[in-house]
Parts: structure tokens; sequence; C-alpha cells
RNA sequence: CGGGGCGUGGCGCAGUGGCUAGCGCGCCUGCUUUGGGAGCAGGAGAUCGCAGGUUCGAGUCCUGUCGCCCCGACCA
């Protein structure tokens, strides 16, 4: 194929627009490849939709592969699945909601768990069907309270989607590691750097849970990665390495000490040092025991006040806290709470009134290193005092544990101890076990070897393939420019012919015909009255890997290929340029 | 929803209450120019987000409203 430049649907944009922040974002806009239509909602111009269909070519390229079958439901979607998986209400605003002229609900499918299981159900009846696959390309829809950086977060984006269906749950496990080798090919051959992070499963439910992220500074998720093993994670995901339970014989008994004007961990620190020195140390805000409180808001509505204990030299990490307590949304502890429970004394809250069977009754759940035996200062539930020597299952037990404390650079990883490092990736995929909670909400049950009905177990796993153009720009791109990576480049090679002399045009045109026999696709400059300088601005920003110039060297016999990338020139004479190019990027 | 910023030709911006709202890019016409975002000349293109108000007079001041972007709570 071979696209000419001077008549292209194109505008390549000298100035950055001013709406666009992330790199990726800006880059797209400018070189012409997608236009902004409305918030978080954009339109594909003929570049940017060749990227995303080569994207959509390799991801089915190897979903066949793995044996997947491709399928194509709707994007308007009737309720009743949603209603029957909970999830009409559990979505809450993130659905796009509309009702059809005798105002029956609808919605433009978040993701479509709900109709394959449905499907599935409606077809197949015996465990000799099983295993199955199957997958789509498909547009979702879901109203983000933000969204942002162009096409990093939008209100509609591409997704593949690909739902497995197992009568085991080792059956199910071949088809989750089947998926893990797809996903990897797939991200392997979209060329950018990724890793792969033990994840949540978020809203969707089930257990065994990885993220395939791209590393990208803008990225908006945080994982963690040892520096001695290969443990990555999500921050949401990463387990605390739990101390073992302590020897607490030798503690004296928990003592009530005045402690007046110290509401913060800050302030109370600063008081233990000065009224209550200690010999072999000086105290620090990991000796107390911080309460923090929060509302759940239910989706049914319901609210729950929640009591949090951490470490004091740790904040609550939001993030990792909303996804322990999914679906509900965590919110503030705002002064009506405060009033709804007087036994909650600000800033000077502790153990003494949380927890089922005390004062407040307010569940409280504490991070996993106040293990029993482990000993803190902490709020008396009296304004200006604390209490010492509190010690965790002697003086008070919890309601449970909870991983909601933020994680921190050279924390211990949880599998060999060693220091954790921070980095921030953009979620490109994600592949979990979904377990049987769709499958029994919609009722998708098949006979088994002996005759009896059991409940099908299946996965699922996405790929952002919108969210992949922009990571893609994000992970390869300079100051001029857009660098695809071969695989997904709008054309295997960017043919500038400049000067205005006529034989430039006539030998370019020639060579692009020839490439495209060869099978290699053309993006083509053969405007005439465009300068050079123009020529080569368009193609560094449009970011085609390699660039043949057809112009003044011509004259010599020469032409000149030159690599995006690292910006190398080879001249090469203008009768070997096919051939040449063909080597360079393939083709017959 | 909380915090911050911004709405002026297609894009990026300027515009001390005062005449016909400017500049750069882009676009059109002509001539020149063609290996790194060309030059000259001419031209098209705007009810200054919207609605009220103050004023002899509002892009500019006030109130409200809508929209957009960024930072926090969602997720591919």
């Amino acid at each position: 194929m071979i696209w000419a430049m001077s008549r292209l649907f194109v505008r390549t944009l000298r100035d950055n627009p001013a709406d666009a922040e992330v790199p990726s974002h800006q880059l797209l806009v400018r070189a012409g490849y997608i236009r902004r239509a409305a918030p978080g909602v954009y339109s594909w111009l003929p570049l940017g939709y060749r990227v995303l269909r080569n994207i959509e070519r390799v991801i089915r390229e190897e979903m066949d592969a793995i044996g997947s079958q491709e399928v194509h439901f709707p994007a308007l979607l009737p309720r009743e699945p949603y209603q029957a998986s909970n999830r009409w209400t559990d979505y809450g605003d993130s659905i796009f909601r509309l009702k059809d002229r005798k105002g029956a609900d609808y919605l433009l499918g978040p993701t479509h768990e709900e109709m394959f299981t449905l499907l599935v159900k409606d077809l197949y009846s015996s465990y000799k069907d099983l295993p199955l696959s199957l997958y789509q390309i498909q547009t979702k829809y879901r109203d983000e309270p933000r969204p942002r950086a162009g096409l990093l977060r939008g209100r509609e984006f591409v997704m593949k989607d690909s739902y497995s269906f197992d009568v085991s749950d080792e059956a199910f496990l071949a088809s989750y590691e089947a998926h893990r080798r797809a996903y990897v090919a797939i991200f392997d051959r979209l060329g950018f750097e990724y890793v792969i992070v033990a994840a949540m499963s978020g809203a969707m439910g089930g257990s065994a849970s990885e993220e395939f992220l791209a590393t990208a500074a803008n990225g908006e998720d945080t994982y963690v990665r040892c520096t001695s093993c290969d443990y990555a994670a999500n921050v949401e995901a990463v387990r605390v390495a739990a101390p073992a339970v302590l020897p607490y014989d030798d503690v004296p008994a928990a003592h009530a000490e005045q402690t007046p004007g110290t509401p913060t961990i800050e302030t109370l620190v600063d008081h233990l040092q000065a009224a209550f020195p200690r010999e072999d140390r000086d105290w620090t805000a990991a000796d107390t025991l911080k309460n923090v409180l929060v509302t759940l808001a239910h989706p049914d509505g319901r609210r729950e006040p929640l009591a949090i204990g951490v470490p004091g030299d740790r904040e609550v990490d939001l993030k990792r806290l909303q996804a322990q307590v999914e679906p509900a949304e965590v919110e503030a502890f705002d002064n009506d709470a405060f009033a709804a429970h007087p036994a909650l004394v600000r800033g000077y809250l502790g153990p003494g009134v949380l927890g089922a069977g005390n004062a407040s009754g307010v569940r409280y759940l504490v991070d996993p290193r106040v293990v029993t035996g482990s000993r803190w200062v902490t709020g008396a539930d009296v304004a200006g005092s604390h209490v010492i020597d509190l010690v965790a299952g002697r003086d008070f037990s919890p309601d449970g544990t909870i991983e909601a404390a933020e994680v921190r650079e050279g924390d211990a990883c949880p599998l060999d101890g060693g220091a954790m490092v921070l980095a921030r990736g953009i979620e490109m995929g994600h592949i979990f076990q979904l377990g049987r909670r769709f499958a029994e909400a919609l009722d998708l049950r098949v006979l088994d070897e002996s005759g009896r009905l059991t409940t099908v177990t299946m996965g699922s796993y996405g790929i952002g393939v919108s969210r992949a153009v922009a990571a893609i720009v994000e992970n390869s791109h300079d100051e001029a420019g857009i660098i695809w990576p071969r695989e997904v480049a709008p054309a295997d090679v960017h043919l500038l012919a400049t000067g205005k002399d006529e034989a430039v045009y006539q030998e370019a045109s020639r060579i692009a015909a020839e490439l495209d026999d060869r099978g290699v696709d053309v993006l083509y400059d053969d405007r005439r009255k465009v300068s050079p300088g123009v020529k080569f601005k368009d193609a560094e920003l449009i970011g085609v890997p390699t660039l043949l110039v057809v112009g003044k060297g011509l004259a010599e016999g020469m032409v000149e290929v030159q690599d995006r990338r690292s910006g190398q020139r080879e001249p090469v004479p203008a009768s070997e340029a096919v051939t040449h190019l063909v080597e360079v990027v393939g083709g017959r």
C-alpha cells in the first residue's frame, strides 16, 4: 500500500495542543493520529486507525494461536444480565445508562463477562464442550469520573476481552497459563517495556490476578519490585511481610499517661521523648499506633464507619484501602460521622473504644505489622491522654487485619525479605481468575462425567488496545516526535522526495511502487511545494521507523536511508534502495 | 465530589473600561524559494463560552452558569 502525503487526510500541528499534558497525548494529536470528540472520547484519523488495527492484528494472531475464538458482542446491552450479576448497581455512576423509547433500561457495555457467560450457557451444557476460550475486540464505555491524558484513560476505549470456561480449577490453570503465554507474546511483539505484577482483581472478584504494566513515568499505577528476587506487585496487592508473634511477658501493664496537646503523631513523639525518655533508644513514630477513620459507602447505600490501625510512621494509602474494600467506596470521616459516634475522640483515638464489643462498635482492622505481642503507644480515648505499653493480643484484639498502609521504597519483600523498589506503570493487560462468581450469578452449569451439574469456572483477560497506542508512544518517542516499533507503525517506510527536481519525484514514485510490489507499506511524501524542512519535521513527528530520502543525492545516483530511532543515515545507490529496504523492514 | 488553572478566528497566544479586537502558525491567490518547520505582496476566517448586571461605553468590572485541563478517590 502507498499513502501519498499530498492526499493523506492529516494535518500536523506545530504547537502542542493546550489541553494535552502527557507526551503521548500531545504527539498523537500533533502528528494527526487522533482528534478529541468529547471528554475522554477520540476520533481516529487514518494514521491512528492504522496503528490501532496493527495492534489488533497482533492480538488476534496470538489469541487465535492459543485456540481462543473471536466473537463480537454489541456495545448496547440490556439491563437484565447486569442486574443478575449485581453490577448494574456495583458499577454505579461508571456505567453509561440509557432508555429506549418504551422506557426500558440499557447500558453501554463497560465489560462483557455477563454476555459471554450467558452465551455459553445458551449453547453448551456438557463438560465435553470444555475447555472453551472466547475473545472479542470491542469498544467499551465507562463514564470515568476523570478521563485524562488522551488515550490513556478514556470514557470510550477499545479493549480486547477474553474469557475461559473450564470444569475444574486444575483445568482453569491450564487456560490461565495459555493466556499468560499469549500475553507475553503479544506484549513482546508490540515492542514496549513492561512488567508482570501481582494484582488485585478489583470489581471483578476472583483471586489469582496478574497485571501487565507498561513501565512509564506517567503511569497511573505504582508497583513494587524486589531487588533480590523476581517478586513484583501492584502496590494495591502488596502483602506486608508480617513479623512473627512477639513475646511480651516482660512488657509492663498498659498505663494511660497525660499527653496534653498531642493530637498528631509528630507532637506525640516529641512529648514522649520529653516526658518519658527511654534509655535504650529514642521514641519514633513507628512506636505509635495510629487509628484512622473512614466511612465505607456500600453500593446498596449502606454507610459503615471503619477504623484502621497502622504504625504511626505510615499513612493509610487510599488506593490500597479502596482495593481492599471493593465494591464499597471509601469516603472521608466527616464531622457528621464524628457527631454520630461520641465515643470517638478526635486525635486521641485508641483500640479501647474500637472493634466489636467496645464502646463505639466501629469495626477495627489493623495493619499486619500489628501482630500479637507488638507493643504500642496509642490514644487513650480521652483528649490529652495516650496509653503506653499497650500490647496487641493482650490489651486489645482488633476485628482483623487489612492491607492498607502505604508501601514504601525499601520495604521488605514478602517472599525473601529483600528490599523493594517502587516504580510506575500503565496497566496494559490484566489476567485473572474469575472463579464461579458470574457462572453462579447467571447459572452457567454443565453436566460432569458423573452426570452431575457442576458450575463452570471462568477466567477473564483484558488488554487495553487503544490505550496501547498511547502507552507505546509514552515508551517510544523523543523531542521530535513518535518512534513506532516496526510491528505497529502506520507504514514500513516513510519515503521523502525533496526539492523541486521532477526526476526526484519520478524516481521516488518508482521506488514506492516497487516497494509496494514487495509488500512494503510506504508513506510517500510527494508534496511538491513543501520545503524539505517541513517534510523532515513531519516525518520525525509521525514516527515511521525507517525513512528513505530521495533528493539532491540522486544526481549522483544516491538516496539516503535513515533510522528514525538512532538517527543514523546511510547513503545507498538508488538502484539498490528497494532491496536494501526490504531487508531492513521485511517484505517479500 | 474536593483543590488549582483556563475559556478571544482551525491551532497556539496577546489584549492599562474607550475608535474598525491584534500577533504567530495554518488556509487561499500570485511571484520567488526547495536537504532541516522559506520570502514578499494580497486575501478569507471571530456574534471574545453562555446569561444577566454595572456603565455614556464591557473581551476587559460584578454575579450566575456551562465547558475544558491538571492534582486527589475508579480501571483496560
